[in-house]
DNA sequence: TTATCTGCAAAGAATTTGCGGGAGG
DNA sequence: CCTCCCGCAAATTCTTTGCAGATAA
């Protein structure tokens, strides 16, 4: 049953990584491509379900870790309890994170000063920066 | 039965705050100010255990969801896991962590340039930064 | 007194895992 | 084929909550 999720970017990684490519991960690989927003894990298992209904959660949990460790998606967290998963761009479409206290909007930003800043004060540390984490949350100013 | 717990830093912040001071509360707010780490919810209650085997988890839970609210502890999320609870302390002595990734460790630092840049990246957005999640992962850079 | 708090145990929510059958290379 | 993968359901882990008795103010 042909299903148009060969040609996903992130199905493309999978082989470029040499991952077995099956169908559940193809199916999941698609999602995750035609996703633009960070959906956590229950999202990302009903919109799979979609495509095909027979994928159980723990496929798609268990593929996410896959695609962690392979770099090919990253888990964010929000604050509220769960994962939540973005496709990994180049270094050059690296952002961040404001979320809107208000409505739970998710703004992405980056910033160049930032990126230079986070990098430095890990060397300053003695570390070398290999992960980093962060999120502002914001509360919309009154335009009145 | 007297223990040693009614001029801990915390307890203070309690009854300035009109909290109704139990026993229980007593006892965690004074492991808390004897901490200097960023213990979870589990190493709260055994530290707590130990002055009185008592109090139960269910305790430590409710109580730090209270001095989260009222501005006496705040969550920390390092990516394992568990929320972690660290006192405030004022704003003069804000600052952020960068986690070993090595061993664990957590090593705290301030900014100055960070902390002005982070407001300005929310203002710029439209926003007025109400909080923010910033940690960074690092390796130590070999000194050989 | 009286509203709030607590311990206990059960319930929830998110995530992981053991197992036996199934499918990719 | 042979290893790795999948669905299922049970298990784990962290956290919350209903209840009835206890306690601070």
């Amino acid at each position: 049953m042909p299903n148009n999720t060969s040609e996903s970017r992130v199905a493309k990684l999978c082989v470029d990584k040499g991952l077995k490519m099956t169908e559940p991960r193809k199916v999941i690989a698609k999602v995750l491509s035609d996703s633009k927003d960070h959906p956590d894990v229950e999202s990302l298992h009903s919109r799979v379900r979609v495509l095909d209904p027979t994928i159980s959660i723990a496929t798609v949990y268990r593929t996410m870790k896959l695609f962690e460790d392979t770099n090919i998606v990253t888990k964010r967290d929000f604050g509220d309890g769960r994962a939540r998963y973005e496709e990994i761009q180049g270094d050059e479409d690296h952002h961040h994170h404001l979320i809107d206290v208000r409505t739970g909007k998710v703004i992405e930003f980056y910033n160049e000063e930032l990126e230079r800043l986070k990098v430095k004060i890990a060397n300053d540390l003695g570390y070398e920066l290999v992960d980093h984490h962060l999120e502002l949350f914001g509360s919309p100013i009154n335009k009145n």
